[in-house]
DNA sequence: TTATGGCGATGCATTTTTTGCATCACTATG
DNA sequence: CATAGTGATGCAAAAAATGCATCGCCATAA
């Protein structure tokens, strides 16, 4: 849309804080943009860049006027889709911020699905954790996050929940796959593997950890949910993950992967189940794409965890 | 500002439901101004407008384009005043739609004690009742309405409201102006000068009218409240009014205009007390300008009315 | 039925705006 | 003190917006 030029182009370049770097990016020359930015801030009444001699940062004017971009910006998109939509073609972009965990069967699964049906509409799937992910809702660099603490609740609107118990991964020959649910004294003594401290299921497990006064014996530490599920083929060691990162097979009893992998949940008095909180920037109108494939994901969830599933 | 130009002017060809009306207003040729509309057009993908014989009118997804329209001038409006605060002189333009009643003496006398603050603040009052005030708010056309029965609550957000006794007016010298409060019987036979039907007040004396089975004398309709109160000048009737839409003396006991008029209030009973509502519209973020004029507001009444303020 | 007046759309010459190049002034950095 | 990077600016070329004249369409009136 034409009349959003000079809107993209600040916006652009409070991202590069340089104007020419995002002259090059929008591929036009600097003079250009340097002329757009200073025809802004002459109508504005006042300057919305600091000129450092390293390029230009934005001054409080700039922040509030870069916000207001960013919401024009993004509810025009709403309105396209809108309108998009009214034709019966659903249109419309979609972008998502999440942790590998929902990035690695959940929302592949879910997207496929919908775009199956609205193959007009488009999507951008950012691999982020909490804080980052509720910090590009608030930029508006995404419209939907799944989280697993929120912080900012001020900004946060939480749409709907999932408990998921953390379950205990290991090969089908292991001991410890006999039993129905994992106790954590179970684990004494067995080769784990966690997954890093920012994942959601190594605080739960920490919680657990600290609650019956047991340490695990950790052999290795690793944020790749494939490297921790893989590993299990060569050694006898356990992984931990929760069940939306798991092919949705696994989790039933008797059932496993290809690779002979099963999945038992952990007793929740031992271990806490961990509430993945799918949410929007509070206050938002989402464009009709992102709206309608909520409306999956919560449906879905519903469908697939009826117990632990709060809307 | 430039980046607006196109979106006022579909605004504009909206309101004026034609091209070259709408031209003639922006003063512009109504070639210039129809292929403007026709790029934004071109850029949605899809018209816009309908085209008739006598002119243009919103499609749906015109409807929808243009409340996006009307969103981005006023959030516009809202950063600007935002960031001409930041310099400390507070800039802005407010809106105000309200009956005839706040228009009397309440708001002139708040605005004139808000501008000798705030001096380089301009004000808009828009003289419209109820449904229509509540339509300038959706339409943007209005930051704050005064109402006394809001009717589409989704949209309306009451941010104050004042209980408002019914007043008796008289002059000085009538019969009733002995009595501390007045009964609706004490008004039979006594000619009176009713407000026209659309007003609040008459709407209040109607509800007593009915539950105490009293028709009153009506010699006079108005929807002028100088009409009604200058011609007790002259005649020995009685008109009403609320507290609000008098000169702030008037309502003490023994206190009287310069012309000899004074009011007594009525029985709770017989006329119940009406609601003025002061309100936005919903979830929306109101221009500096406006969020201040409205804390005076709020802070005014319940300086004035102690007992029959609530926030 | 035909004539008329008002409407939006469009081709074309003109005016206005935007762009890119070359260059300046400035400032950190080594 | 040289250098490499930044944003600002004068000027000519390119692009976009504008206004005029005019078209086709439709409702209303004669």
């Amino acid at each position: 849309m034409r009349h959003m030029t000079n809107l993209r182009f600040i916006d652009a370049v409070a991202r590069e804080k340089s104007i020419r770097k995002a002259a090059e990016k929008l591929a036009i020359t600097s003079t250009a943009l340097n002329r757009r930015i200073l025809q802004v801030e002459d109508e504005i009444g006042q300057p919305l860049f600091e000129r450092l001699s390293s390029g230009v940062r934005l001054n409080t004017a700039g922040e509030l006027f870069v916000q207001h971009v960013r919401n024009q910006i993004a509810d025009l998109a709403r309105v396209q889709s809108q309108i998009s939509d009214l034709t019966g073609v659903r249109r419309g972009h979609v972008k998502i911020a999440g942790g590998a965990d929902v990035l690695r069967f959940f929302l592949p699964e879910l997207v496929a699905q919908y775009r199956s049906q609205h193959n007009a509409v488009t999507f951008e799937m950012l691999r982020q954790y909490g804080d980052a992910a509720e910090a590009s809702l608030l930029s508006l660099d995404a419209d939907l996050a799944f989280v697993f603490a929120p912080v900012r609740t001020a900004d946060f609107q939480v749409m709907a929940t999932a408990r998921q118990t953390v379950h205990c991964l290991m090969s089908a020959s292991h001991p410890l796959a006999k039993k129905d649910v994992i106790r954590l004294r179970d684990c004494i003594d067995v080769p784990a593997i966690l997954p890093t401290a920012k994942s959601g299921v190594r605080q739960l497990l920490d919680v657990g950890q600290m609650k019956r006064n047991i340490a695990m014996n950790t052999i290795i530490e690793s944020d790749s949910f494939e490297f921790m599920q893989n590993y299990l083929v060569h050694e006898h060691a356990i992984s931990f993950q929760i069940p939306i990162s798991l092919e949705p097979a696994i989790t039933s009893n008797g059932a496993q992967t290809a690779s002979g992998i099963v999945a038992r949940p952990f007793d929740t008095d031992d271990v806490p189940p961990g509430i993945l909180h799918i949410g929007q920037l509070k206050g938002r109108v989402l464009p009709v794409a992102a709206a309608k494939f909520l409306d999956n994901v919560i449906h879905l969830l519903g469908q697939r965890y009826p117990d632990d599933f709060d809307q």
